[in-house]
DNA sequence: CGGTATCCTTAAAGATACTG
DNA sequence: CAGTATCTTTAAGGATACCG
């Protein structure tokens, strides 16, 4: 027997995963991969997020080592955030997991759809 | 241009991440790739779930599609979960994303560790 | 410009009790 | 066995104001 299960689900790997994917950091990581940015542009960039969400998005991934964090002490402070070579390795396995909801999101909407009405179904109750 | 960096964050994408993504879900589609599994012994193989976020995490993703459920109106009721055809072509995706947790979280813990210690000495301030 | 600090609202998680 | 209902606690998210 082997402890893989038990190693896939770790802890420190949902973690890690709740950290990295959660929700605004694709938003960053897509945009740093394409530039270094600056934190307006990246407000910009993702117009819907927060001043606070993105500030505590970015400590979170320069905690983590994938994104890193530039002061350049002119005036005002300019702050230049840039993906780091680790980061960069997050590239693959995100084009991947994003690959399989752009092949599957029909299948899912469809599901969906049918769950849905079964589960209004059972709420009115069927017919004889 | 393409609308690429558009469409693979969207809304329905990110929504869908967050819903087969989150916290429990990886365990519980890991355990029902292995075998079908009842409620409760899903609880058993999950230990740290409450049976509430359990029935959530299920009623989930059996209304995306990627998991089913079979009612087997014996006394009293079992339930019997499946992995659904469309839930294992999630395995891949998954696979290559805890791949990569496995890979890189030593260097991540090594990020955070550094992280932690600039941030401890920037609290303290630094010495003359 | 690039943040912190504060307050407030809401949504998720946990504990407990009960049911078909 | 497999849940639902309810109540309580916790944490995340937004709005606003201010600072180096």
């Amino acid at each position: 027997m082997d402890t893989a299960d038990e190693v896939r689900l770790d802890a420190p790997h949902r973690e890690l995963l709740d950290q990295i994917l959660d929700k605004w950091s694709l938003a960053v990581l897509n945009e740093l991969c394409e530039r270094p940015c600056r934190f307006n542009e990246l407000r910009r960039a993702i117009p819907q997020v927060t001043q606070k969400s993105l500030t505590a998005t970015l400590r979170r991934l320069e905690r983590n080592g994938v994104i890193d964090r530039e002061v350049v002490s002119t005036r005002p402070v300019a702050v230049r955030y840039r993906i780091t070579p680790l980061g960069k390795t997050l590239r693959h396995p995100v084009d991947v997991l994003l690959a399989w909801t752009a092949r599957h999101l029909p299948a899912i909407e469809r599901a969906r759809e049918e769950f849905d009405e079964r589960d209004a179904g059972s709420r009115t109750g069927p017919q004889t």
